[in-house]
DNA sequence: TCTGAAAAAACTTCCGG
DNA sequence: CCGGAAGTTTTTTCAGA
């Protein structure tokens, strides 16, 4: 799918503020309703426009500690990593799960009400897969948080 | 503010997908239109309810790369944090980014469109801001992401 | 506070340049 | 493929219970 400047002026609107109407993106980007919808429709149903959610405010709603954690592991198996990586989509406190290259294989963001909560997550993972290493860093403070692209 | 159990069922919906129609939302949590209207309303005021956006396929719009980045740093002084957080909020491949407790001082998330252009981040960065370690870990896969809370 | 209806706005489709 | 106009759905407001 080609993505030409007027695509990308749109989905640089809709990653920002995806609630203003059709009207105002047009006019942001120098169109009118009917030529940006059918670009909207397309990228959508091309999957380059995702879901469209509501960020909620984590700390109003008691969510008060966020840990990064590093995961070193010995295993390298097929069956132990399928089992990993449903134990991480399964659990809704992991709101981010990368396997990374080199030293350190794993890194989660987990977002829990509170130190205990964190403990509580942690058991119940390394008593269902086996890891070698874990490493948790405690966020302080979230200087910054996006999901918007540097379009 | 408080946030009854309705209230939760409704955020539950909008973190998930905000595009349905309060009609859809209301059915879904048992009550009606206007109810479910009033609470957003009040919500949103309240900055419970953030901004709502939509998601992009990083992938299919070029952003192949994905980077934490570990940072340590001896200089601890107001002015120098101030400058240092400056950089971070103003360069938009920094998608994520939060000061930590204990040996790393801060994480951040770059997402870029290859290692290369991570390398012209990187070298940006350290000529506006002095750091005394740094640490990238490249993402190869991204294995869950989402910004929804386990409420 | 909720329900239901009415007004306003937005979305979606269709047709002429 | 774009722009404008028409029909449809949704959002938002408002009165009554």
């Amino acid at each position: 799918m080609k993505i030409d400047d007027t695509d990308l002026k749109i989905l640089s609107q809709l990653q920002t503020d995806a609630s203003q109407s059709l009207d105002d993106i047009a006019k942001s980007v120098g169109s009118s309703k009917t030529p940006v919808w059918n670009r909207i429709r397309k990228m959508r149903e091309a999957g380059v426009i995702g879901p469209q959610v509501a960020v909620l405010n984590a700390e109003a709603l008691g969510f008060e500690a966020c840990f990064f954690v590093l995961i070193r592991t010995s295993e390298h198996e097929a069956d132990w990593q399928r089992k990993f990586l449903k134990a991480l989509r399964d659990r809704p406190e992991v709101q981010e799960a990368h396997r990374l290259a080199g030293d350190v294989d794993y890194i989660l963001k987990v977002r829990v009400r509170n130190a205990r909560a964190y403990d509580e997550f942690y058991q119940a993972l390394i008593s269902e897969v086996k890891v070698h290493n874990v490493t948790a860093l405690l966020s302080m403070e979230e200087i910054k948080m996006t999901t918007a692209l540097p379009l």
